[in-house]
RNA sequence: GGUUCCGUAGCUCAGUUGGAUAGAGCAACAGCCUUCUAAGCUGUGGGUCGAGCGUUCGAACCGCUCCGGAAUCACCA
């Protein structure tokens, strides 16, 4: 039970036999602010009616009463605003019931399995900036979502067919004089990709020819030579023709091998891969179900549609003239199909929100075929990353790539530990990992602590800070608290578990009110499927910490008991920042 | 044009069922290392919460109108 509903269900049976039953969502609980004494607030201007006396005389009747309890040591009035102070006591035993609670800030199974899906990308390119918030937040809901006792199946939907592939793979037919990543020495997705880049100028080139002889732009687009090529490659694919099927799957292997070393770096992971190639021919019998209640029509040319102008949508098609599916079917088959074969509770896709008429568009439709279960689909849906001059464009080469972001502030942790001196009674190995663990945790927190759903700028000219709201800044109080726990253990003091009543100082109090916060942040950030909220609480808390460090002395202080509440206090500050920063995919270090 | 989202300090962002004098970081300026890690701490300046109207004891938050920006409305995925 958190704190702030201690003090409502006091408040309301207080309130119920001064002025009457009362429900308690009446009984308004907040933090007092700083510039106040107390530690809650109760807001009475909903109980004016009930108390029929002015704002004052209510809080001051009310806090009255509340001092009745021993954990209530006083309270102060200021207009309709009855500020409560808890007892010493109270707060040690807050203390004590974190140190004794193991799984503190983690709810045990509550039987729910929500399958989150994430990173889903094309087998053509390497990954960008856009993947790596993408993936970040997908890795962190669904930390986020375990933390909250859910079975949690991390689910990637590789995109692995299709005309892009088919282009990519067409280029280096042509260009490739049989380039491998083993022969060139490049990431795999990076080789593709470049590919991909080869085919689009070839593209170009061969419709300004055209045009160049007279053709319109728009019929130089369609009768580009090597367009048509890879129409006919991706019709030899659907066909399974041997040599063609074996080049896609040789240079898919590629791409694997390159994401799978992007995805170590960053450090996520997936339960589940789905390739597209395997579920793209799902959801055709979801049409003819769609035909036979009447939901789906069909038009003269073959083609079948679901009527949406009925709520204020189009008609969305679902399956063309010559019977192909389109990413509505697949997806409306696909989700069908992890509903029953993997009994959801729940589906979080988290993707663009470029996507958000797709998605209004997948639940509605599964509405109209009867599936209750739509209601149990959710879209993530997070902004943009834009670069200062605006969105990343591929053609004018402002693409931020995945790879080259990670090393760069990999490097930049390193160069900076370098410059301070940090690292230099550290192996290099050490000081590789501290550094690869900074650097990450610079790169993670920055795009984390940002709402999902807002567009977010990232200007590569201004490399990500690593002082400040950081995630340097929280592991650095992570390391300096180890740092003192380390010292203290050489002097043979160790934190307490359970604390005999000790003086506490405003601060101490603060930072024991903190920590009593982080399970409801935890259920916040579930509930909200944002990670941001635990980002900004971590923070928080490690600048209180910060600040306390500064102002107190531990292993200096003289007062046994108190030196051991304030080791026991640090040490379960640091646990909080390293369970918080987990939930983030965050590692935190042991010293930097 | 329809739909959805966004607009808070010079810049990047917090501020969540409506609560007190709207907060951080960066940048600028002034301080603090003989003492547990200065990637730190303390202080100063910086605001028409896009604009207006409404709802009420009380609005950055809720409603309406307008202004500005983004996404989307494909027989692409």
């Amino acid at each position: 039970m958190s704190i702030e509903q201690f003090l409502q269900e006091k408040t309301v049976g207080v309130v119920g036999s001064l002025y009457g039953p009362v429900s308690a969502e009446l009984i308004q609980i907040q933090k007092t602010r700083k510039d106040f004494e107390g530690d809650l607030t109760v807001v009475v201007f909903p109980l004016l009616k009930q108390s029929h006396k002015s704002p004052e005389a209510t809080a001051k009747e009310i806090g009255e009463a509340l001092t009745a309890f021993e954990e209530i040591r006083s309270y102060n009035v200021i207009k309709g605003f009855l500020n409560v102070s808890f007892s010493e006591q109270f707060w040690i035993e807050r203390l004590n019931d974190i140190l004794n609670d193991e799984t503190y800030g983690r709810k045990s199974p509550n039987g729910h399995t929500i399958m989150v899906e994430y990173s889903s990308p094309n087998t053509n390119k390497p990954l960008h900036l856009g993947h790596i918030r993408n993936n970040l937040l997908g890795y962190s809901v669904a930390r986020i979502l375990e933390a909250n006792g859910n079975r949690v199946i991390k689910a990637n939907l590789v995109n692995d067919r299709g005309i892009h592939i088919c282009k990519s793979m067409l280029a280096w037919l042509k260009f490739g004089n049989g380039e491998t990543p083993a022969s060139s020495g490049k990431k795999g997705d990076h080789l593709v990709g470049d590919y991909y880049v080869a085919f689009d100028k070839a593209y170009k080139a061969e419709i300004k020819k055209l045009v160049a002889e007279g053709m319109d732009e728009e019929q130089a687009k369609h009768e580009a030579p090597i367009m048509k090529e890879a129409q006919e490659m991706l019709r030899k694919w659907e066909a399974k023709d041997p040599e063609v099927y074996k080049l896609w799957q040789t240079m898919n292997g590629w791409v694997y091998e390159g994401f799978d070393t992007t995805y170590r770096a960053m450090g996520v992971s997936f339960d589940k891969i789905y390739y597209e190639s395997n579920t793209y021919l799902l959801g055709k019998s979801l049409v003819d179900e769609g035909l036979s209640k009447e939901v789906f029509f069909r038009k003269e040319d073959g083609s079948v549609w679901c009527d949406l102008t009925g709520d204020g949508l189009d008609q969305k098609l679902l399956l063309r003239g010559d019977g192909t599916s389109v990413y509505m079917t697949q997806d409306l088959g696909t989700a069908y199909t992890r509903f029953k074969e993997e009994h959801l509770d729940e589906m979080i896709y988290v993707v663009g929100n470029e996507q958000n008429y797709h998605f209004q568009v997948l639940k509605l439709i599964l509405k109209k075929l009867g599936y209750d279960w739509a209601d149990a689909i959710t879209h993530l849906s997070y902004g943009m990353v834009e670069l200062p001059e605006g969105k990343m464009k591929s053609r004018e080469g402002t693409v931020v790539d995945a790879d080259d972001l990670i090393d760069e502030m990999v490097r930049t942790a390193h160069d900076m530990s370098q410059e301070l001196g940090k690292l230099d009674d550290a192996t290099p190995e050490e000081a590789a990992a501290i550094s690869h663990m900074v650097g990450l945790g610079a790169l993670k927190y920055f795009i984390l602590k940002v709402d999902p759903r807002k567009t977010m700028l990232f200007d590569p000219r201004e490399s990500i800070d690593f002082n400040g709201n950081t995630g340097p800044f929280i592991q650095y109080t992570h390391a300096r608290i180890r740092s003192v726990l380390r010292k203290a253990a050489e002097k043979g003091i160790e934190p307490g578990k359970q604390l005999p009543a000790t003086e506490l100082s405003a601060d101490e109090v603060r930072l024991i009110k903190l920590l009593a916060d982080y399970p409801t942040i935890v259920a916040q950030a579930a509930e909200n499927f944002s990670p941001a909220l635990i980002a900004n609480y971590v923070y928080e808390l490690s600048k209180e910490y910060n600040s306390y460090y500064h102002d107190y002395p531990i292993l200096r202080e003289t007062d046994a008991a108190k030196q051991t509440m304030r080791l026991t206090l640090s040490e379960s500050v640091a646990r909080i920042i390293a369970e918080g920063m987990s939930l983030l995919g965050i590692g935190v270090p042991q010293r930097m």
